[in-house]
DNA sequence: GTCTATAGCTTGATAGAC
DNA sequence: GTCTATCAAGCTATAGAC
């Protein structure tokens, strides 16, 4: 376990309130309220200011989405439990529906350019990893892809749903359909 | 055809905004400039300021559902051919994914309560209706209920995959598989 | 690395002329 | 009904002490 420089400690707590105000809103004086740091410690840290603040959550998204999500689908607790092991990180990243997601945090209103791109970038890698995985499962590269994209939509779109209810619940109903999408 | 007050007139660029930038980021100035109108008329028409523009908003999309959206369920140019009229008016509102959702635009992010729990109605209201819709199809009351869940579920989840992603034709993939949810 | 202080701009909102 | 003018508060960002 590698011990975490003080940059590094903040980047989970910006991730936070990208997620819950999107980038606009997400204003300094919310950054530094959740990081416990005044506004131009943020600027020690990252020059670029926010925009470079959103690169380094990204950044962390990115290894998440590697590191937790898709290992996951190639190692479980149990044999045949991968799936399982996959839909429980989700829960656990998006608090069972209660907090958004940076892809449609950061896009579904108007971001930098340069931010926008690489939400896209690292959606289509979150595409690309899944569908991998179910073409080594021994679906068709265009059926893994069309499912990919299906189950991407279902997690989105559960979020979405959860949030504009206020019934969390409904994204646990939206990870049901994507256990059996994904068995 | 009734005529439309100068107030009517504007609500659907105020509409507009609000889906492309969510509650916060939705500035005066961006109402100002789609509208054509200076902050301070703005205030002649909505004296509770951004907040009743929003509950304007609100009160159009609710309208729309009804008289657009369900309508294309109940009423066709041709027999059998609802869900079609249904789907063509939905591509027609996000503009085949082109432009986000009102329900996630506003409550993804954080605004007043009383927006947020308006959102939560209309969503409400938007998958009974579907749902009333199946039921009277012949489906079961629960399962009616389930599928019209995951018709939002669809539509929301192509929106933000399209958006993210840039691919607009990604939501028309999304209401190909919402055409084979309601036939 | 963390802070105080401050600059300069934009925000939401109000007052009042026409 | 549309405008100009204005306000206090919030915003992003910078300078510089410790």
């Amino acid at each position: 376990m590698p011990e975490l420089s003080a940059r590094e400690k903040i980047i989970p707590s910006i991730a936070r309130v990208f997620r819950r105000f999107g980038y606009e809103a997400a204003s300094l004086s919310l950054l530094s309220r959740e990081t416990g740091l005044v506004r131009s410690s943020l600027y020690h840290f990252f020059p670029g200011g926010k925009e470079q603040m959103a690169a380094a959550v990204l950044d962390l998204a990115e290894r998440h989405v590697r590191e937790v999500f898709m290992q996951a689908l190639v190692t479980a607790d149990a044999p045949g439990r991968q799936v399982d092991k996959f839909i429980a990180k989700l829960t656990e990243y998006y608090e069972g529906g209660a907090i958004g997601c940076l892809l449609s945090s950061l896009t579904l209103h108007d971001c930098p350019p340069a931010i926008g791109a690489r939400v896209a970038n690292l959606t289509e890698q979150w595409i690309a990893a899944i569908a991998a995985y179910l073409a080594a499962r021994g679906d068709a590269a265009a059926k893994a892809q069309t499912k990919a994209e299906r189950a991407i939509r279902l997690i989105e779109g559960g979020l979405v749903l959860a949030l504009a209810t206020r019934e969390p619940r409904r994204f646990e109903a939206s990870l049901q359909d994507l256990r059996e999408l994904l068995a």
